[in-house]
DNA sequence: TATTTTTTATTGACTCATCAATCAATATAA
DNA sequence: TTATATTGATTGATGAGTCAATAAAAAATA
């Protein structure tokens, strides 16, 4: 059994620490050595393994991207039909892991950094892509598909405005509420469009 | 004819330089001297009418929260029905006016900073109850009150949702479309509750 | 009106704190 | 004895906020 270098217990340690710490003060106005402390090392290694804080972002994005897409790959697998492909795609983004207060800041800090650093700014991008080609997925089967397209761009506009909106309350979020809101949208576009089988 | 000082036309310049600067940069991370420059004074002089960045900041999203209590009034006045009182409120959040990429980065940058200014945070408050009750005053005329509710808050949650979207994208931010996805929920969830009358 | 006096407007230069990034030095393991 | 892991101490830049000094305008007084 080979005994693997620190180099990837630490990223991963140094990621998990930015997470926290963006959700803490709500946005990435963070320094190296509040996340190294958070992590239990010393600033100098955290710029070591990373070189520069942006990347550290970035991988930090990339993370929260990459666990979002495993999660609604997953939740794509068990669905059965059209329709549960899109409960699943809402139902990932407002599911415990994802939907809380730690989380829910870095998305916030990170849109507005991605206006400024275009490494972060191609990151959305992918996230705003996946997320509608996943809707897409479930909705192009059940009405035509230029009226998929708006439904989609409804959905992911709404999923958006409830993150953000989320962010302003305090305590914790409510997501049960917030996925009726999206799932009676979707119900209401059903009846409207419901594609004749 | 007195004379008036100078202060009020300072304010107002600083204030405006600080929305441009934001505008620009996309973020809150902006100087004093940047704003002061762009304002065509000195930051002492900035620092000397404001106090600290924060309340210069303050001022900025306050002027910018009246501004938009103050198209919305003027809207609802011209509105003649309760529909058109729902229209009015979703029309002037993407007029020329307010959904322009300076305003919106502002918008953006002002979520984020709320999580950790308690001022602002209020500041935000005070938007969406003010928001939520213009469209009340609306909605409730064309549905039950409960239904109406939920809709309003889904009504919220787009316009926060489309102005974070469109700050990802490149170009002038297209109103219209944005309009019209709006006014379609608003029509499709008009003809499931139509108020008996 | 001409003058001093006071208030308002304005800035350059400075201080102080914060932080990202570097590096030489040390420890630990291969 | 070479590669990996780790840090304390340091550097350099940046930027908020202060302050004493000057200019300009307004008010008061002669």
């Amino acid at each position: 059994m080979p005994k693997l270098g620190m180099e990837p217990l630490r990223r991963k340690a140094l990621i998990d620490a930015t997470i926290s710490a963006i959700g803490e003060r709500g946005s990435l106005d963070v320094t190296m050595s509040e996340i190294a402390g958070r992590a239990g090392v010393s600033s100098a290694l955290a710029h070591h393994y990373f070189g520069a804080k942006d990347e550290l972002l970035q991988a930090t994005m990339r993370h929260i991207l990459s666990e979002l897409n495993a999660d609604a790959r997953a939740a794509l697998q068990q669905a059965g039909n059209a329709k549960e492909r899109v409960l699943a795609i809402i139902a990932v983004n407002f599911s415990d892991k994802q939907f809380q207060p730690e989380i829910i800041a870095a998305w916030l800090a990170f849109y507005v950094e991605a206006q400024k650093a275009p490494a972060l700014r191609r990151l959305l991008r992918v996230y705003a892509r996946r997320l509608h080609s996943n809707l897409m997925s479930g909705l192009s089967g059940l009405m035509a598909r230029n009226e998929a397209g708006h439904v989609a761009e409804a959905i992911a506009a709404l999923i958006d405005g409830l993150y953000i909106r989320r962010a302003l309350k305090d305590g914790t979020p409510n997501a049960a509420s917030a996925v009726a809101l999206v799932e009676d949208y979707l119900e209401t576009k059903l009846l409207q469009h419901k594609k004749p089988s």
